[in-house]
DNA sequence: CAGTGGTCTAGACCACCGT
DNA sequence: CGGTGGTCTAGACCACTGC
């Protein structure tokens, strides 16, 4: 340690600002407690503030902290699970926790889904736009892709495009039945009109789950939902719901 | 542009930025093709190297690139489909695509596992290193946490620390059987070690794939596996293993 | 209105890669 | 070694929130 420092840190300030800032809000704050702002957290470290908000960034994409412009930094709750794969709440929106039906538009799907779907590429298809609430807090936003062809019963004449329409798309597509689904899961950046719903800013990180609906032997809709990274954990029950608690992170105000 | 530029964006630049990059990549690149370094692009698009920058994270983010620091930044190839649901691969490593394990040492595990495994905070459980790799790619990197009773053969006096003792613990896990699977998927960081066998630097957003493997009705054990984000779209089949082509994204050199 | 986080700049130096 | 992306700085201004 001399003036040597072979100890020397090779270490990003950056990431050693996280680390120290977890540690910090593992013991010293209480969940939804406000940290000091951005220039002065920066002063009290002596880094600049770009450095300081590269850490604060980390640790809000891992869900440990929430930024809101005008407000400030807060210590975020754990992580909600969200079912995923529970099958029967997929279209038909369950109860309290459940699908909310926004609106519904006719055109021609994108070319990533259309590859999923049987239709023409040229096709339009109903685009039923959902968003799903989860304790009160909007986490996913939602774009069904449903063909004609799985609503034939459809009064074609329908025209409210708004939550009376997507209600009925999704009544009669229910009535199809299900074979089974194929489902993926990657990381994306919101679109503008999802970063709305979700009450984000456009490019925040969420996780799409894109869903091929079978039935009849064909692809009878795809969903392609975005739920808010942050915030989520998406969970895959293949037996039971058992829900993972996290005892031993309580945190508690100093 | 006018002095009183009324046509004010609203839209920040970075994002905008990112909008013609990602047109251009669709059009004028092909996989693999590299771009021009970061200091001529920001001032082709006559922005500061910061800025340019932010719109290179989000497509990063995206799967769009890849950048490689002393080498370049790059188109990178559509995002590989990699199976986590198939319940057959998951501790028997496969044949081609598969775990290979690493190497296996015995520790207490974090607290959040411990909440998942049915034994004493303070017993040490094997915790075994394996990483997945697909198509010569790493693309997973997994610890597996097996409490000495789910492996009640493994002669307790094996020394090596290597792969060897990992595939002995394997092994004899894979004695157990299997009732279940409770699976989490939720947006991450990639730890040090991690971000060391995925190729990636430390701070790269992974996607942690938490697993509980449920057999004679309690926890056998609970594998945390982080997949690079950026190259990776995990498949979940519920019924068979339909891949998801991306027919029109094909991209060819101008 | 004052205070917060979000965006942007124009530099500088460092760590790494290939030649 | 030269060239790349990665880190860091010390400012500035903007957009939003709440009082």
């Amino acid at each position: 340690m001399g003036t040597t420092q072979l100890e020397s840190v090779q270490e990003p300030k950056y990431w050693h600002l996280k680390t120290v800032l977890s540690e910090a809000l593992d013991s010293d704050f209480a969940v939804g407690e406000i940290l000091p702002n951005e220039r002065e957290l920066a002063a009290r470290f002596g880094v600049a503030r770009a450095t300081l908000r590269q850490a604060l960034e980390q640790l809000e994409l891992e869900g440990r902290l929430q930024r809101r412009r005008g407000v400030g930094t807060t210590v975020a709750p754990p992580r909600v699970g969200v079912a995923v794969s529970t099958a029967q709440h997929d279209w038909t929106g369950g109860a309290d926790e459940a699908w909310q039906p926004i609106g519904c538009t006719t055109a021609t799907a994108p070319a990533p889904v259309l590859a999923m779907l049987d239709v023409e590429s040229d096709e339009p298809v109903h685009i039923v736009r959902r968003i799903r609430v989860t304790q009160g807090q909007p986490v996913a936003a939602e774009l069904l892709y449903v063909p004609s062809a799985s609503v034939p019963e459809l009064s074609a004449i329908e025209t409210s495009s708004g939550a009376a329409r997507a209600r009925s798309v999704v009544r009669e597509l229910h009535r199809l039945g299900l074979d089974g689904q194929d489902r993926s899961v990657e990381l994306g950046s919101a679109r503008a009109d999802d970063a709305k719903e979700l009450d984000r800013l456009p490019g925040a990180p969420v996780l799409v789950v894109t869903t091929r609906y079978l039935a009849a032997g064909g692809t009878a809709a795809v969903s392609v939902a975005t739920y808010r990274a942050d915030t989520c954990r998406l969970t895959f029950g293949d037996s039971g719901d058992l829900e993972i608690s996290h005892p031993g992170q309580e945190r508690h105000a100093s």
